[in-house]
DNA sequence: CAGCATCCGGGTTGATACTG
DNA sequence: CAGTATCAACCCGGATGCTG
């Protein structure tokens, strides 16, 4: 039995994204957050305002939404649009690469939202397993 | 018709993980963490020992290792096979929700590591952008 | 080898106030 | 409306030392 682990593989085998060094890393790490998740899909509707995101995604504090899409929009996924009015009037789009992205992030948004079930039962049987004995104290 | 009802489960529409208060958001939460993205995909290949994947994944901490492990298998994706030998083995594994998961996660690895050009480029681009007048002073 | 407890520095986030 | 600036709090995550 050969126990040497196997890197390379059509199916599944994970690409080299483990190497630390490697760019992709980087990449996946903007990937990676909470808001990212949130917004790109949020984009796939069309152009959408800083105004509208703030109210769609809940609990997102300015701050973070305008971090999050410059971060996005400094990796080309994202596009913003100012059309320079009075008040201010700006738009946030998908760029095409951005757009590739966003339907796999949307997956997993899918997935999370499928498998809720799934999840709390999970846990559920995780808290029993790890209190097998509730500590008897003394008899 | 049916169509309708096609049109909206396969496009864009996100679902409604923006509510603050649902468990998808939880959910998801637990998804977006860089070390969640490494580990699941590479459980694809099988059982895999603690000290294979510290191997692999590089830059990870013998602590953020064992802590994304637990909150994963607290949540149903991961299951941990301890042999009870000494000295210590103890194996990892994707259980089937896990292995749901980590098909569209590993879709993201690839994603990150496919678009590396389109990354960096559109990096270079937003620089340009953000410093369209370099102050020439004057000629 | 697998894993926990502890300490602690710093990055990240949220709140608030302010601008155009 | 969109966005910045500032500050304090917090939590993350690494390092270390110890256990079985």
């Amino acid at each position: 039995m050969v126990r040497k682990i196997v890197l390379e593989g059509r199916e599944c085998p994970p690409p080299n994204v483990y190497a630390e060094a490697c760019p992709s890393r980087a990449i996946l790490e903007l990937i990676a957050d909470k808001w990212t998740l949130l917004i790109l899909p949020a984009l796939k509707r069309g152009p959408v305002r800083n105004g509208d995101l703030m109210r769609l995604i809940e609990g997102v504090s300015q701050k973070m939404l305008t971090q999050t899409l410059r971060e996005l929009e400094r990796n080309g996924l994202v596009s913003r649009i100012d059309y320079g009015e009075i008040p201010p009037r700006v738009e946030y789009a998908l760029t095409d690469l951005g757009r590739s992205l966003a339907d796999a992030v949307r997956k997993l948004d899918c997935w999370a939202e499928a498998h809720i079930p799934q999840v709390m039962a999970a846990r559920a049987e995780f808290s029993k397993k790890e209190r097998p004995a509730p500590r008897p104290a003394q008899g």
